[in-house]
DNA sequence: GCGATCAGAT
DNA sequence: CACATCTGATCGC
């Protein structure tokens, strides 16, 4: 729906130009009182997206200032628009557009969207600095002098590659591993940044911070010349050790940078170590039942290593990872975890294996070659949220699937969608969490990176930062 | 034939 | 519903 929606919203202006500009390049919204709805929804997201812009956005003028020309490349970008002949030549921040060529029938809604997507949008740029974060799939940005990368994962690196040459990377020692070991970057092109240290960039002091996100995540604190001082939160869980950190303490936060994934009340869910307890007891109660248990752990690229460490420890037992993963999960250099690592499946009852293995067929196989040495797989797929809306906090809630010997505590089930639920250990804060961490920063602006690309979630967004930040004492 | 990129699936 | 890929198709060389 929303994407439809988008399709249209996107195809209908780039066609019709319905849009009108100002003087500077920026959409102008006439209050239109014509009733066709269809007209009205596309006016809607339009307008919320202006006001989005306007009304808290950071003081954009430092933007706008130093590099007036970008001023209306930048508008465009927001908009997903490329007005034919002006696009090209206004067109700063992305690439030249590839031509197209509609090979069949299709609609060329479906090549505007790739164009839209090659553009960087504005929330990754840092205002009155040279910087961009997470900014890799655009090619080379104009007037981006450094890209800053906040942890390893897909949908913030993607671009980066071998032949990435578009300018110096900066992220935590552990992701420039990780950039340099997977993705064979260049190591003249990564410039690790220790945390907790103040560096100075195109004299921008920068200084990373632990983001209890995955290994290596960071956010990024900048401090601008002129006493401005902006955070990133890039992917972060906020918690309360955040509210000891010197520099959050210590010195105003004009603009923050949101991660908010999960940014809605009906996002709730655990603490990691709740969830860390409750996975340790099925595990301990499964292997009183069945000693000959498997238990396999889902995982991604990085991240949830607590996981599996928590069963590794609390158990006494090692952990199985194929070689490519042993590699990733040395590079982090943890002792407690490159120590209890082992090279053999049979070695240990405690496997990683990727996500796409966690289902009934798959782990059935996998359980062959060790022939009599398990009768029973155990395994766990944590994610991000419950799924469902009556387990929120409510870990005993949780009913795993069981086929045979094989239980899964995570795997999706259309057919019991209400009762179903993985294992909630989130990455991400949740709705309180970020309501807790907002409240403590208390920053002048507050700009989402997160659930952007929808009109009604944005404005959803904006209104609960506009509640957090208008009462003086934290609600519960 | 190959890597890069894309839409769609999971 | 959303995360973080993964898969399979297509593109460009």
């Amino acid at each position: 729906m929303t994407d439809a929606g988008l399709y249209e919203f996107e195809y209908g202006d780039c066609e019709s130009s319905g849009l009108l500009h100002d003087e500077n390049g920026f959409p102008s919204f006439q209050d239109n009182d014509d009733d066709d709805d269809d007209d009205e929804e596309e006016e809607e997201k339009e307008e919320s997206f202006a006001d989005d812009f306007y009304r808290c956005g950071t003081d954009w003028s430092c933007l706008l200032q130093t590099e007036r020309k970008l001023k209306q490349a930048n508008l465009f970008d927001m908009w997903g628009l490329k007005s034919n002949s002006e696009s090209e030549a206004n067109c700063l921040f992305s690439p030249p557009m590839k031509k197209l060529k509609a090979s069949n029938g299709k609609s060329t809604a479906t090549h505007l969207k790739k164009i839209v997507d090659r553009s960087c949008p504005f929330y990754k740029k840092i205002p009155g600095t040279p910087f961009t974060v997470d900014a890799f799939r655009y090619g080379s940005i104009k007037g981006c002098s450094a890209y800053f990368l906040t942890h390893f994962h897909y949908d913030h690196y993607g671009g980066l590659g071998k032949r990435w040459s578009h300018g110096p990377i900066y992220c935590s020692p552990l992701t420039a591993r990780l950039v340099r070991m997977c993705l064979l970057v260049n190591p003249s092109y990564i410039h690790p940044l220790e945390l907790n240290t103040e560096h100075v960039i195109d004299g921008v002091k920068v200084t990373l911070l632990e983001a209890n996100h995955c290994p290596g995540a960071a956010l990024i604190h900048f401090r601008l010349q002129d006493g401005q001082c902006y955070l990133h939160t890039g992917d972060f869980r906020a918690s309360r050790l955040m509210q000891s950190y010197p520099l959050l303490v210590n010195h105003r936060v004009n603009v923050l940078y949101l991660d908010t994934t999960y940014c809605n009340p009906k996002y709730k869910f655990p603490s990691k170590e709740d969830v860390l307890n409750y996975v340790v007891r099925v595990t301990k109660n499964c292997l009183k039942k069945q000693p000959k248990t498997l238990v396999v752990v889902g995982a991604y690229s990085i991240g949830k290593e607590s996981v599996f460490l928590a069963i590794s420890k609390a158990l006494g037992v090692k952990i199985y990872a194929n070689a490519s993963r042993r590699r990733v999960l040395q590079s982090f250099d943890w002792p407690e975890l490159s120590g209890n690592l082992c090279t053999q499946g049979n070695d240990t009852l405690l496997h990683v294996l990727p996500m796409s293995s966690l289902k009934f067929e798959t782990l059935k196989d996998y359980l062959k070659p060790y022939g009599n040495q398990y009768a029973a797989v155990l395994a766990f797929r944590p994610t991000g949220w419950t799924y469902s809306e009556t387990v929120g906090n409510q870990l005993d809630l949780i009913r795993p699937l069981s086929r045979g010997n094989i239980t899964i505590y995570g795997k999706i089930s259309k057919a019991r969608i209400n009762i179903f639920s993985g294992v909630p250990y989130s990455e991400h804060s949740s709705f309180t969490e970020l309501r807790e961490f907002v409240q403590f920063l208390r920053p002048d602006k507050i700009i989402p990176t997160v659930n952007v690309w929808n009109a009604a979630s944005r404005e959803k967004m904006q209104s609960f930062f506009r509640e957090w930040l208008s009462c003086k004492k934290l609600m519960i």
